[in-house]
DNA sequence: CGGGTGTTTGACATTGCTCAACATACGTGG
DNA sequence: CCACGTATGTTGAGCAATGTCAAACACCCG
C-alpha cells in the first residue's frame, strides 16, 4: 500500500538526496535511473560519533553511501600522529577504494553520529550494468573526489597555513553547497579544532592561532559550529581558491 | 612480413612491457588480454624533457601510456610555488582521471625523454568491453595510484623531512621493482633534488641538507642518479614504510 | 673557454611546534 | 543544586625544524 502511493512520487522525493543531487550535477539522470539509485538504499545503517566505521587493515569490508551526518577517512601513523586524509558529507561514498583494493588502507570514524546505507560490490556492479550512465556518474565522482585529494596535497606541501586553512574552508563551503548544506555565505562546520589540525598537518594550537588572525582580518569566522564567510571575494583570493572541478551550473553531460 | 615473423612472439614480447608486467601483477591475464593490451599500443609517440604534454586547465586532451622515461604532474601556484603530485614510471598511466573530468587540472611535464602511446577514450572503452578483466585491472592500478597519492599526503602532512624523503625514496624502489626497474639494492633515479624538493614539500636547500644526513647514517645514498638502499632494514624501520598496497608476490584475482 | 644546470655549505630569518596554564561549556553523579 | 571530570578553545614563551639568501663548486656541452 505504501508503495503504491509512493510510487508516482519517487522522482520528487529523490529530487533531494544528497547523493541525487550530487550525481545530478554530474549527469542529467533520468527517471529509470533515479530508481535504480533509489533501490540501492536497502540496508540502511546509523553509526555513532567517535566509534570507527572501518579500520585500517580491515579486509573486504563493505562500501556506504553518507546519508546524513560527517566522517572522515584517516591514518594514524606508529609514533600516535594522525593526518586526516578527507571528510565526507552527506551524498559522498565511504571506503569506495577499499572495497576494490579488497583491503582498507585507512580508517573512517564518524564525526557526528551518522546514518548510511551499505553497498555491496555486487549491487554496484548490478546497477552499473542496468545504468551505464550511472557508473559514468559515479566514476566522475569518484574522479571528484581524487581532485580534491590532489587539492588537499597542493594544499598541505605548498600553502602557508592560512592560506591552506582558507582553501579548505572554501573547499568545504563548496562541496556542502553542491549537496544543499551550504552556501557562499558559510555552512554549518562539525568540527573541531583538533580535526582541522589533522587534516592541514598543523598542530591544534597552530589552528586556532591560524583562525584568529582569518577572523581578525575579517575574511572567515568559524564560531559555535559555524563557518560564516565575511568576505567571500577577499577569501578567494587570499587562499587562491580556483573551484574549475567543483563548479558546475549544470550537468556536464545531458 | 615482420608482423606475421613477430605473431608467436606476441606473448613473449609482452611479457616484458612495464604496463603488462604491473597490471599482471593485480589481474592473471590471459593470451587475449594481453593482444588486447597490446592493441592499444598503436600511436607512438616521443616528448622531449621539459617541456609539457598536458597543461592545467586544457580540454579534452588524451590519455597516454609510459613506455619509457620519467614524468611528473604537478600544479603551479600564482607566486611561483610549484607542487608535484606523483611522478610517473614505465607502466603508468598519464592523465587518465583529466580524460574524465574533460579537462586538466594539472600539468604534466616529462622529466626525461619520454616515449609514449597515446590511448583515446574510446579505444579504452572498447578495449574494457572486450575484456572485463582487463578494466578490472585497471580499475585496480588507478585505485593503487590513488592510494600512493594518499600516502604522499601522510609523508607531506605528518612526516619530518627525513622520514619524508626516506619514506618517498621507499615507495618509488618498491613501484620500480613492479616494473622491474628496481630492486631492494636500489634504481637508477633521474630526479633532480629540485624536482624531490617540489614533490616533497620542501625547499631544494633542505632536500640537499636531508640526503646527506641520510646518507651519512648508512641508509640511502642517492648520488649520480642513483638511489642504493645501503641498509633496506634499517630505512624502511626508519620510515615506518608499510608496502601492503602495492606488495604482491602474485596476482590477486586468478 | 663560457654559460647553464645542479649540488653543497654557511649564516640568518621565520614558521609553526611544544609545553604549560587557564577558560569555557557540558554532562554526570552525588 | 553543586562538584567534578572531560573535551574543547585560547593565549603566552621558548625552541626546533625548515626556509631564504648568498656564495662557491662541479660538471657537461657547445
Amino acid at each position: 500500500m505504501l508503495g503504491v502511493w509512493l510510487a508516482p512520487k519517487i522522482g520528487q522525493r529523490l529530487e533531494k538526496t544528497p547523493l541525487v543531487r550530487k550525481l545530478g550535477a554530474f549527469v542529467a539522470l533520468s527517471g529509470t535511473e533515479l530508481s535504480v539509485l533509489d533501490a540501492l538504499h536497502k540496508r540502511r545503517r546509523t553509526f555513532v560519533a567517535g566509534r570507527d566505521l572501518v579500520h585500517q587493515g580491515q579486509l573486504d569490508q563493505a562500501a556506504y553511501i553518507l546519508i546524513s551526518g560527517w566522517a572522515c577517512s584517516y591514518k594514524i601513523l606508529e609514533d600516535g600522529q594522525r593526518q586526516i586524509v578527507d571528510f565526507q558529507i552527506p551524498g559522498d561514498f565511504l571506503g569506495l577504494r577499499s572495497v576494490l583494493l579488497h583491503m582498507s588502507d585507512h580508517s573512517i570514524e564518524p564525526i557526528t553520529d551518522i546514518e548510511v546505507t551499505e553497498v555491496t560490490v555486487a549491487d554496484l556492479l548490478d546497477a552499473f550494468s542496468q545504468t551505464p550512465r550511472l557508473a559514468t556518474a559515479v566514476f566522475w565522482a569518484a574522479s571528484r573526489d581524487e581532485a580534491m585529494v590532489v587539492e588537499h596535497l597542493i594544499d598541505i606541501g605548498r600553502r602557508a597555513a592560512a592560506e591552506r586553512m582558507a582553501h579548505f574552508l572554501l573547499e568545504l563551503g563548496a562541496r556542502l553547497s553542491l549537496v544543499g548544506l551550504g552556501s557562499k555565505a558559510g555552512f554549518a562546520c562539525p568540527l573541531s579544532q583538533y580535526l582541522l589540525a589533522d587534516a592541514l598537518g598543523l598542530s591544534a594550537v597552530h589552528v586556532n592561532r591560524v583562525l584568529r588572525t582569518l577572523r581578525e582580518s575579517g575574511m572567515v569566522t568559524f564560531r559555535d559550529g559555524f563557518v560564516t564567510f565575511d568576505s567571500y571575494s577577499r577569501l578567494t583570493e587570499f587562499a587562491e581558491f580556483d573551484p574549475v572541478y567543483l563548479d558546475h551550473t549544470g550537468p556536464l553531460l545531458r
